[in-house]
This record gives C-alpha cells, sequence and structure tokens, in this order.
DNA sequence: CGAATTATGGACTGGATCGTCCACAACTCT
DNA sequence: AGAGTTGTGGACGATCCAGTCCATAATTCG
C-alpha cells in the first residue's frame, strides 16, 4: 500500500558522501545535498534524518566499504605484505595528486569533528581497530611468507603502520608532490616492517 | 596623535587561537572570537581584518612559536634523539588525554580547510618543511652522538618521523587511551630510528 | 474504481552569521 | 586647551542555514 521510493538509497549515500568528501562536514548546507542528491526536503529528512545523522551513516558505509574492500584485498593479495603497502601508499596511486588532497573522508571528519561529536570518535575508534585487526592478520601472513621478521609484535607493527599511513594521508592533504609523498610512505615502510633475519 | 590600542596584540591572538583550536574553524563564530577576545567588532575587523584573516595569523603565529620551541628544545636537549622522541609523542604528556584530544591546531586546519582554502595549505607545506629541517639536524646529531645509524639518510627518517607524529596525533583525537597512544608512538619511534651497527 | 497510505518538494520560519557602518570616546600634538 | 586623528563597540542589514510543515502526486489494496 506504500508507494514504494523513487530513489535509490545507497546512490544517494555516494552523492552525499563526495560532497561531504570534497567539502567538510560544516562547509556543505542541506541546499548542497539536496541539489546533489537530487531530492527534496521533505524525502532527505524522511529518509535520513537531520544532518549529523545523515552524516554518521554515510560515514559508516564509508568505513563499512573500506573494510571490507581491505578484507577482500587481504585475501586476493598474492602476499600478506603486499596489503600493508597498499595501504600505506593508498593516496599516492592517483598521479595528478587529487586523491592525496582529497584525503580520507575518516582522517577529515575527526581532525573536523572529534572534539565536539563524540560518535564520531566513536565510530573511529571502531573502524581503526578494524584495520588494526585486517593489518594485523595481513603481517602475521607476511611473518609465515618470510617477509617480516617473525619476532615482531604484529600488532604493534600494525598500529605503527596505520599511524603512518595517517601522516601519509595528512601530508597528502597539504599539497606535497605525489612523489615526495611516495618517498615518506616507503621510506617510512621500509623501517617499521622488519626484514627477516635470514 | 594617533590614539593607542587598548589591548595586547598578542593577548587577543592566544585568546582567539584556543577558541579556533577547540572548535575548529568553522564551528567557531565571529561572536565567540568577540566573547573571548573581550574586543568590539570594530576593534577585531580592524586589527587583523576578516574571519579567514584573522584565522591565517593566529595559525602563522602557532607554526612559528612551535618552530621556535622546537629549535630551542634541540639546543637544550642532551642528545638529539631525545628531541625527536618528545616530538612523536608530544601529544602523550598529559596523562588525562585532553591534549591528545585537542590535537594540533595545524594538523585539525588542514584536514578542516586544505581542500578548500590553498594559503592553509600553503601555510602548512612552509611549516612542516622548517620542522623537517629541524627534525633533520636533531638526526644528524643522533647519528654523531652514536644514537642512530649513521648511514641511515637523516632527511628521509626526518619525513617519516613526521609522518609517524601527525598519525599518532590523528589516533589521539579518536580519544584512544593515552597509554595505547604512547605505545603506539614508541612502537613507531622504536622502528624508525635504527639503532647504529654497534 | 475508490480509498488509504506514503513519498515528494517547495514554502516558510526562526535563528544565526558575517561584515559594514557610524556615533562616541580617548588620546596626542600644537 | 583645542583640534584632529584613531580606537571602540554596538546597531544594522543582507544573507544563509537547518529543520518543519503542508498540499499534492503517486501507488497499492480492496
Amino acid at each position: 500500500m506504500p508507494r514504494p521510493r523513487e530513489f535509490d538509497e545507497d546512490r544517494v549515500v555516494v552523492a552525499v558522501r563526495d560532497e561531504f568528501w570534497n567539502k567538510g562536514y560544516a562547509a556543505t548546507s542541506m541546499d548542497d545535498l539536496l541539489r546533489v542528491s537530487g531530492l527534496g526536503k521533505g524525502s532527505l529528512y524522511g529518509a535520513f534524518g537531520d544532518k549529523h545523522s545523515l552524516f554518521l551513516r554515510v560515514l559508516r558505509d564509508y568505513d563499512d566499504a573500506n573494510l571490507l574492500m581491505l578484507r577482500e584485498r587481504l585475501e586476493s593479495a598474492p602476499r600478506g605484505v603486499d596489503l600493508v603497502r597498499e595501504f600505506v601508499l593508498s593516496m599516492t596511486g592517483d598521479p595528478t595528486g587529487a586523491a592525496a588532497r582529497r584525503g580520507c573522508l575518516l582522517a577529515n571528519s575527526i581532525a573536523e569533528l572529534a572534539a565536539s561529536a563524540p560518535d564520531v570518535a566513536a565510530e573511529a575508534r571502531r573502524s581503526y581497530d578494524a584495520v588494526v585487526t585486517v593489518l594485523t592478520e595481513a603481517l602475521e601472513r607476511a611473518q609465515r611468507e618470510g617477509d617480516v621478521d617473525p619476532d615482531a609484535n604484529a600488532g604493534e607493527v600494525a598500529r605503527a603502520v596505520l599511524a603512518a599511513q595517517l601522516g601519509v594521508i595528512a601530508l597528502g592533504r597539504t599539497g606535497m608532490d605525489v612523489e615526495v609523498l611516495t618517498a615518506v610512505g616507503q621510506s617510512a615502510l621500509s623501517r617499521l616492517l622488519p626484514a627477516p633475519a635470514q
């Protein structure tokens, strides 16, 4: 009996996500979101609630998609260490630097909102905990595969790798050259991943 | 012939800086800034221009003060490696975690504004370049003092150390326990600073 | 075909925000 | 002491923004 929705919820979330990603939370107005989603006010508010709820929904979807991709890549990667390298250098894939300047939606959101929005901070902790778990698995696999020192504490290295990635992302947003950025990531990686004693 | 200012410019900059630091750029209103500075609109606009100019002034002062402190600490530090460790663990000094949650004004600003404010991005590049210079000096001294492998490229290590610090700052803003945060920083440090061959 | 239910999108409101402007106060130099 | 110059702070306007509300349209079930 109900009239069916005329829009695809996921498509709206993606459009809204890109707008938040490009402009940041505060600098994005509801009018912007209505424009990029193509919806009217009643529809957007009816489906997602207010601006903050919509943002949190977008952020959770973004995090979930990233985690899923990370797990899939770990399964498909030839070696565990490949995932770790990909992870740290993820922003340097685009040679134009556009991806590096845009950064990561989660990292940007933490810096803008974590102090005043506890739910954003909690979502970040949840997401990073999960990332550390995947990275730890990847590192343990790399240890079995002989690419990383088996005596290293995989969990500790995973956290250091995460910190390095967040640092590379932050530097990328300053507009640093992609070549330099890549070098920074590789430099950090080569030192964070202790080579096996052989 | 001119009537003298009734306020101390540096004192105003500090008050305004704290407000921007606590709330972020967009979330801070000019009314907030008038309140914390104690000035009227004419005085604040007359002395610093509009909100963006005022913010940039505050950010530059903040960066300059940080750099000055870094250089002074390098001179007074017993060993070069001490400065590097202090730098990465700077946010973990407050056991309550308040400093970690507040993070770094520059790092926060990059994430919120770098994409849309080229002057903020440029200021960040300038500041981080200078930080890398100081860190490189500290590492070279540490190499002479036998605390760091003399074969390592000090400039490369300096950039990796900066990335690690930015990562620790980002994680600190999520509200991560200070003990865990400290462990992450120490883990990254122990791997980024190659011990001398002995 | 008719009734009931829900999506839709624009109108509307109350409030906040940034920046300008102006009248007054305070101070300095002659 | 007076004239001129500059700081001061509140009033004001124009804009923007988030969220509510309602009349209408579209769809499904009886």
